[in-house]
DNA sequence: CAGTATCCTCATCGATACTG
DNA sequence: CAGTATCGATGAGGATACTG
């Protein structure tokens, strides 16, 4: 049994569920594994995710200790998002998930040129 | 670039996210790795899921093969539901997943007695 | 650049009841 | 047992505009 911020968990994973199961969480933090990213590159990188929504997903994340943000004092301003320690861990996952759909494509005929 | 009924991904990542990402699916395919289930079953194994949403849930499940559904010509009726050839090939993925909420409420301290 | 503030739509999910 | 039907709540996410 597990306790995060006042609910319950019988499961690993349904923490792991809890902490990046819906819409964007896990394209976010997908696609910095490559590096850190600026708030604008993250919104660039889905164009079809709004301002609001990739701020809203940062804040969770960030709360959920999956991602740091730094600020960097200047004009006009900057801020990186980057993954934490705890975020970086989600590599061996992600790499799974990828390998998956991966098959599912070749097995059903997926491909366009 | 992929296709699956007319929706277009640039990422396997993607395709993955598409057939799996929602609240309930992974938990699913997931009770599903230890071997076939009733319909009663799997709404057993989760009590905060309604039926109508097992039921939609393993309609789409099956509609993007991951899951077969076997009718034993019986009274009272009897369904079964197992993942199928390519649902099984969600293992690593599953295993990477509670790896990493293992991983998670270890470095957060969240166990409970 | 890096966000907030409003307003709004729509899919998801829940509650409950009913059927072959 | 294995669903379907109906209705209703709710909240995530989109559109758009604005700010320090």
């Amino acid at each position: 049994m597990y306790e995060l911020n006042g609910e319950e968990f019988f499961c690993p994973m349904q923490v792991t569920l809890h902490i990046l199961n819906d819409k964007w969480k896990l394209f976010i933090v997908y696609s910095l594994l490559d590096g850190a990213k600026r708030f604008k590159e993250i919104c660039d990188t889905f164009p079809s995710i709004t301002q609001k929504t990739v701020s809203i997903k940062l804040k969770e994340l960030e709360a959920s200790q999956m991602i740091t943000r730094t600020v960097y004092a200047q004009v006009p301003p900057k801020v990186e998002y980057a993954l934490s320690a705890t975020g970086k861990k989600i590599e061996p996952m992600v790499k799974a998930m990828y390998e998956f759909g991966l098959f599912y494509v070749k097995q059903h005929g997926c491909e366009k040129q």
